[in-house]
DNA sequence: CGAATGAAAACCGTATACTGATAAAGGGCT
DNA sequence: AGCCCTTTATCAGTATACGGTTTTCATTCG
């Protein structure tokens, strides 16, 4: 039984969590418990606590005095990091440009035809995973490790705006060009094309959640 | 015994290392060790280690086999910060212009006061608290809170390349400037100039950096 | 029928104990 | 005398257990 070579269960744990909540698997209303995800990696409480508590300081979940469960994000919160964004993802995108790999532009252009493909089909969750990939290409390249770090924090907040945002039609064709623009961009190697492409897609991306926002002030709910 | 109201020793903890390796009170020598740490505040291991552990994945601290030590910021970590800063700093500070308080105000003033009074003492030590009165000041003012508590993660490495500089005679009297020039600023709600002169801040620390390192490339030790 | 109340359950924080990994120290071999 | 191997000490990771607090829910009273 290999099947955590070497590594702490904390560690495990926390990127298989890691993995859920960015992935979307986890639901709002889902209550994350020690002891039950004790029981499911077949450890004691201790690592898994040590793994769901990095989580809660990270952000990427919220420590409530029952469980754990997503952050609920508040508007507030949301407008607040796509300043950040804003700030921080024009820049980095332009460093990754340099460091794509041909495997990562492929990578990119494998999910941009699958984000196209959601146009007719209106699969949301497909265009969920393509954003997702698309991103993942580009953030992962990105050489400053901080930076990447930094803007890897955010994935909960970009999570939760897809959520609201990627049923709304108008948006998702926004959403698809754009996804379109970046793999040219990208692969033409312009790093000053990517920085401004970069830039209008926070501010569209900010544009798309503040309508839906307007439209459904109380939303899934 | 009510020394601790009502927070958690996990809490407690936290916050009183944070605070001194805010301060500069670990040395690079030093080996936290938990259970040393738990004789200390008469606790047990378990809620040391959450609050170490928390350190150390905020960055504060390394984790090793051998207990926590200071994290030995790369001179590429180092760089990497600084371009994270030169990104979010400058217009951090041009929002929180328009917040900060006539008390704020007057505590910059006051450690602007006490920073130009090291030119002459050459008080290494106060001139450092001096800085982290006046960074304290406008960061704490910043409105948006994600940014805030973005800003406020690079607290480790700032510390480090102020431990680098801070003898350094030529970038003493470049940062005793700046601070007389941020008091100005701020006071007169000039966000533009905010933002331009907190850039020029950042780039002149990294300039400060990189001279001090290229003098004296094995530092400290 | 709804509100107050109290007991039970859920769940976290902390304590104690054990295990395993690794670095330092010491001794033997060349 | 220098290098390698074995031993030992140290310290982190994990297991288990307990106590306290908050939530839930049923029961009773208005």
């Amino acid at each position: 039984m290999k099947d955590t070579p070497k590594r702490h269960m904390k560690d495990v744990i926390y990127d298989a969590y890691l993995s859920r909540i960015q992935r979307g698997q986890i639901r709002d209303s889902d209550r994350l418990v020690d002891t039950v995800i004790a029981a499911e990696f077949n450890v004691s409480r201790m690592p898994v606590r040590d793994a769901l508590m990095r989580l809660a300081h990270e952000g990427y979940l919220a420590s409530s005095t029952r469980g754990f469960t997503l952050p609920e994000l508040s508007h507030r919160q949301i407008v607040s990091i796509f300043e950040i964004r804003r700030l921080l993802e024009p820049r980095a995108a332009a460093l990754a440009t340099h460091e794509l790999t041909s495997h990562d532009l492929s990578a990119m252009q494998d999910a941009v035809a699958l984000s196209e493909s959601t146009i007719v089909s209106g699969d949301v969750v497909m265009l969920h995973n393509a954003s997702e990939q698309i991103r993942r290409a580009w953030v992962m390249a990105i050489p400053n490790s901080e930076l990447r770090d930094t803007i890897l924090r955010y994935m909960a907040q970009i999570q939760a705006v897809r959520m609201k945002t990627l049923r709304d039609t108008a948006s998702h064709r926004i959403l698809v060009a754009f996804h379109r623009e970046m793999l040219t961009a990208f692969s033409s190697r312009n790093a000053a094309n990517v920085e401004l492409l970069i830039l209008r897609f926070v501010l569209a991306g900010e544009e798309s959640y503040l309508r839906v926002k307007h439209n459904d002030p109380v939303p899934t709910r």
